[in-house]
DNA sequence: TGCGTGACCAAGGCGCTATATTGGTCATCA
DNA sequence: TGATGACCAATATAGCGCCTTGGTCACGCA
């Protein structure tokens, strides 16, 4: 049931994601999705088990691609492994990506029924902004707080995280910060709550830390593309 | 139109908060809230204009008691007017106040169509948070970072504590944190970001953030008592 | 004589039925 | 053997009276 990568999926995807954007989740229907992919209906139920799943991968693919820039930006420079420099640019691409956007700042608007449909949580949370296994390895290095252990941040980094998304579509129209400033206050609140003064040298993780990403981007592309196999 | 304090404001304020809170705000008529006080339906527009100006005194004497609260605490130990500890004790003054909490983690069973209504405007938002004034008399003596200015926190400061309370309806049900704990987490953010490492003697600053609050709290008892003359 | 009241009214909400839409299936076809 | 679209049950929607309810105000009681 896996192989036929003529790229039939991703059309599918892209007319999903394109209809979800202009017309909101309540309103996209299988039809006009298999319509504008031109494809048979039947052929989107051959990837995916249900409207859910489809539109779940659409995420995913946005996770994708985010986590690979996330990837990239780190095998560049590796002081962007830092916990706040991910975050920062995390809130960056995030932000840049209208499906994401959506996402993150709980847009009614857009996803109606889908914020609360259960196809929706392995993107949610905590698994997304930071595994375990990041930390775990900031904390090996000598990139986290003395003695915060990762666990000690399950609570307050998800929470600060979703306060800086969560705020946006409850921002007067009038602001003048733009997207980097809010990043940056986001990456400054985080390096001094989460950080230590004089953190140490980042190259001897930074291999770990790509790794860890480019197995997170292997998970999402997996539960995009293979949703016929649950989430 | 105002002086007959009998209590009878109060009486129909009472009424209106415990059908709010065991009904939601949808489903409480004005002729329920009469009753239950003890009065005509007409009295109650002898005190506000509308429902929802009624349903704001509702959230405002909340606020009242709430800085009462702030205030009493801050006048028997000075440090709690540092922004740190007054953040933890708004975050549990508000979380054990059923219609503060509905309010502050945007309870849309409990509120409904009151989120939005615009009579909530001066309920919400930076001012309750932390004045600017207070902000000012906190950076004047020293408990606020070195160079960090009352304005550089009208982003972040609100933006930190909105996600801690708006996480709250997210968070899985089988979370082992207390309320304790998250204020805790709360403080020890806003303490890391906004405030320097020694900081000064509290005492010379006390007196003056005692008033502040003070005059905030008569401003929120005048405006859900004399709401007839509008917000 | 002026505060308090509840009958009153327009406006919006609610339930009900009939109709249309649509997610998901599967017999059929190339 | 993979792709398709006619088909169906389930759900959403539109239409439409009826009922509820926010807000007013003429009246009467203290």
């Amino acid at each position: 049931m896996r192989g036929e990568h003529d790229g039939r999926a991703d059309r599918i995807l892209d007319a999903a994601k394109e209809l979800l954007l202009r017309w909101g989740y309540r309103r996209v229907t299988i039809d006009e999705i298999a319509k504008l992919a031109g494809v048979g209906k039947g052929t989107i139920y051959l990837h995916w088990r249900t409207r859910e799943q489809l539109f779940f991968a659409v995420g995913a693919r946005e996770a994708v691609a985010m986590l690979d820039a996330v990837a990239a930006a780190m095998r560049a420079d590796p002081d962007e492994i830092m916990l706040h420099r991910y975050m920062r640019r995390f809130f960056l691409e995030a932000m840049d990506r209208p499906v994401l956007r959506a996402l993150f700042t709980r847009d009614a608007e857009t996803l109606d029924k889908f914020l609360s449909s259960p196809a929706r949580k392995p993107l949610e949370g905590a698994k997304l902004i930071a595994s375990r296994d990041y930390l775990r390895v900031l904390a090996g290095h000598g990139l986290l707080r003395a003695g915060l252990r990762p666990e000690d941040l399950d609570y307050s980094l998800p929470t600060i995280v979703f306060g800086f998304f969560a705020i946006e579509p409850l921002l007067p129209p009038d602001v003048t910060l733009g997207l980097e400033d809010k990043a940056g206050h986001l990456a400054d609140t985080l390096r001094r709550t989460f950080e230590p003064e004089r953190p140490s040298a980042r190259e001897p993780a930074a291999a770990e830390v790509v790794e860890i990403f480019e197995r997170l981007s292997r998970d999402f592309r997996d539960a995009a593309y293979g949703g016929k196999h649950g989430s």
